[in-house]
DNA sequence: TTAGGGTTAG
């Protein structure tokens, strides 16, 4: 029955000049289905009426509606009418309360009265497991299951309230049984129940990472619908096999139109934007429009999110703008969007505007937003961010802790970032490997390598994540030794094959140490070609090393590879000016402008007192600027009675050592630290963040300040931190 | 029976 038919159901429904109890049941039954909130309130007019009364077929229908509302205070007072009828144990009318209890979560209830019914069919008994399904209770399902199994046996109902459950916790050999049951106990060929047994299957299979046994099921299937399509679709996106969601994606347009749906385009879109490939973003946005399903909310939080993921957050802005009905996914994704992109700060305005709009966030809009803090360096407002998730009963989820540590970790307090770890009711991998992450930018080496062992300890098995963690924490402590030995186990023992990105940590880690050939050898024997990231990781080194013949030579690789961002130009140019080379290291800044890559300016910002103050080098725009360039002159004065000589090597520039010494005194990170020596108490820890890597000259200025201003100062740069305390600092001058 | 936003490394 159609909504016009609803009407004239009602129109008909008036007309009778006194409805027995058969013509509402007649209406109740029709509501139920498409509007259940009109159902309630004919039913709650029959009660007023107190004639006729409701019978055996009218509560079924009432409390169906309930259970569509999720309404669970109606479905008590329905549940309370029954019974003074007489007719909570009938059989129709139990099997909807259970299903009503069961679906509202309210599983006491729910068994209280499916244990007093005096016999259940399997209907019943599918309302009691579809209800622990629903809501993940794995252990009480399964244990529904086998009870049942003497009574009843599982029909397609069953088995598709069953296997969403299993592809939820990855329960694939729990899955393989199901599947093989099915093909006994109900045609897979059957048109309805085929088709509702086969797409759990083929979900269940590509949701536990087997799209060959997916796509087998698939291939099978006599009869599919678009849910099917799209099952395999988001199967595809899911295991990250892009290419070829897109391609079984233009299948199924080529299948025709009807299949195309807001579900199955969201897949495909997010394909696009892991594949970053805006061009095929683009053409199915106008596929959208000209089916004219743009304006379907799953399909613009989809369109949203893809332009946002591929760098084009204007365009993801005034799609959010133009969007009739935002809900909490619409603005989580655009607070998503902004901190992907580097704008946190307008993260929070977004966030913000949320919560004027009365949009409430969730564990996910918090998981997007926690990053921001961490992106600033930001505690006050990261502490906000935690008293907030407090507020909101959200702090122990899993992923809102895996968030925490790593924005305390960021934001200098690896303590509280252990706290957390130690305290959260569940880890998972993200967990581990965020910790071991945490201590290794903080040169903690020994503490992230406890950590993996007590990871193995607890049964937690590594992924390749964990060794990135774990060599990046080696490299940053100097561990080199113990780095290797990971990265042999790695591939022996845990038979993780290395990417690209555990080759970088590795050259890294060695050339850091100081074994730049080895490192140079290390990357000819690697079975992936060189990027330019791995090269970069040793010119890096080269640099702090101060070996320009390798550096050289490293960079005519980069150049061929094509140097990719900023940070290699730099570091070439620095290793020419640090030799005194001013024409070759001009040479490379006029390549870099050439090729279009523009240098950031150095940049470094404290927070004091909530509010973030930012300085770039040689900065004078600062209020109080004048007590700051004062109060470092001071420090120069005072450091240089205990032997501090400015080291010009670290200035571009071919300039007078004089003005090269002006220009080193006033780099960013300088000033932030003078300001902070102003204003903060002397038992207050100093703590500045800098967007590039912190400069030489600075890092020994910083350490003769700690001694002649007795102040502990920590310095988070764009590689790691550096805890500077009575002349020295915990990265051992290697970083 | 499917689906939109989220946490770790580099």
């Amino acid at each position: 029955m159609a909504c016009g038919d609803l009407s004239l159901a009602r129109h008909l429904f008036d007309q009778i000049p006194a409805p027995g109890i058969h013509d509402y049941n007649a209406l109740i039954r029709a509501y139920s289905l498409r509007g259940p909130a009109l159902a309630l309130r004919l039913y709650r007019s029959l009660r007023r009426r107190r004639l006729p009364q409701p019978n055996n077929y009218t509560f079924p229908f009432v409390l169906k509606a309930c259970s569509a509302l999720l309404d669970l205070r109606s479905a008590r007072a329905v549940h309370c009418h029954a019974a003074r009828a007489g007719l909570h144990a009938d059989l129709f009318v139990s099997t909807a309360l259970v299903d009503v209890y069961a679906k509202c979560a309210s599983f006491r209830h729910a068994a209280t009265v499916f244990r007093r019914m005096p016999a259940r069919d399997v209907v019943a008994w599918n309302a009691m497991l579809a209800g622990y399904a629903l809501h993940g209770k794995y252990s009480d399902t399964i244990a529904c299951l086998l009870l049942m199994q003497d009574d009843h046996a599982p029909n397609a109902s069953t088995l598709v309230a069953l296997l969403p459950l299993l592809a939820q916790h990855g329960a694939l050999s729990q899955g393989r049984a199901v599947h093989a049951y099915s093909v006994r106990a109900c045609s897979l060929h059957d048109h309805k129940d085929g088709v509702l047994v086969g797409t759990a299957l083929l979900d269940m299979y590509a949701k536990c990472g087997h799209l060959v046994y997916a796509s087998r099921v698939f291939e099978a299937m006599a009869v599919r619908n678009e849910v099917t399509w799209s099952a395999l679709v988001g199967g595809f996106v899911l295991c990250g096999r892009m290419l070829e969601a897109f391609s079984l994606f233009k299948d199924m347009l080529a299948q025709g139109l009807c299949f195309l749906s807001p579900t199955s385009v969201a897949s495909a879109l997010r394909a696009c934007a892991n594949l970053s490939d805006l061009c095929l973003g683009k053409q199915l946005h106008a596929l959208l429009a000209k089916s004219g399903l743009h304006t379907d909310l799953t399909a613009g939080n989809s369109l949203l999110s893809m332009y946002a993921k591929a760098g084009l957050i204007d365009q993801a802005t005034t799609l959010f703008d133009q969007m009739v009905v935002k809900d909490t996914v619409s603005y989580s994704a655009l607070v998503s969007g902004y901190v992907q992109n580097g704008k946190a700060d307008e993260a929070f305005r977004v966030f913000r505007k949320m919560q004027a709009c009365n949009v409430q966030p969730d564990v996910a809009t918090m998981v997007s937003l926690i990053p921001a803090c961490s992106h600033l360096a930001a505690l006050q407002h990261g502490k906000c961010g935690h008293g907030s998730v407090i507020v909101r009963g959200i702090a122990s989820e899993t992923s809102i802790c895996n968030a925490l540590i790593d924005m305390y970790a960021k934001c200098g307090r690896i303590d509280l970032s252990r706290q957390i770890f130690d305290v959260m009711p569940a880890r998972d991998i993200v967990s581990w490997n965020t910790m071991i992450a945490g201590y290794g930018i903080h040169g903690l080496g020994k503490e992230a390598t406890a950590l993996f062992l007590d990871m193995k300890h607890q049964a937690c098995e590594p992924d390749d994540v964990t060794f990135i963690c774990l060599i990046s924490a080696c490299s940053h402590s100097g561990l080199v030794t113990e780095g290797k030995r990971w990265f042999h186990m790695m591939a022996h023992k845990y038979g993780i094959t290395p990417r690209m990105e555990h080759y970088i940590g590795m050259v890294d880690l060695l050339a850091r140490g100081g074994f730049l050939d080895e490192a140079y050898q290390f990357i000819q024997g690697m079975p992936l070609k060189a990027d330019v990231r791995v090269w970069g990781a040793l010119l890096g080194a080269c640099r702090v090393h101060k070996n320009i013949d390798l550096g050289k030579q490293v960079s005519s690789m980069i150049q061929q590879l094509g140097p990719e961002g900023t940070g290699n130009f730099v570091l070439l140019s620095n290793i020419f000016s640090a030799a005194g080379r001013f024409d070759e290291a001009a040479e490379v800044r006029i390549i870099q402008k050439e090729q279009g890559f523009k240098k950031s300016p150095g940049c470094s910002w404290i927070e004091i007192n909530g509010s973030l103050h930012a300085f770039i080098g040689g900065d004078r725009s600062h209020a109080q600027s004048s007590e700051i360039y004062q109060e470092l002159d001071n420090i120069l004065v005072d450091i240089n009675k205990l032997g501090y000589r400015a080291d010009t090597s670290f200035v571009l520039q071919d300039v007078e050592e004089e003005e090269k010494e002006k220009a080193l005194l006033y780099h960013s990170e300088k000033l932030a630290i003078a300001f902070g020596v102003l204003t903060l108490s002397e038992d207050k820890t100093i703590f500045v963040t800098k967007n590039l890597r912190v400069c030489g000259d600075c890092h020994t200025v910083i350490k003769y300040m700690t001694l002649v201003r007795k102040r502990a100062i920590i310095v988070r740069d764009a590689n790691r931190f550096h805890h500077f305390k009575n002349g020295q600092c915990s990265c051992g001058d290697f970083w």
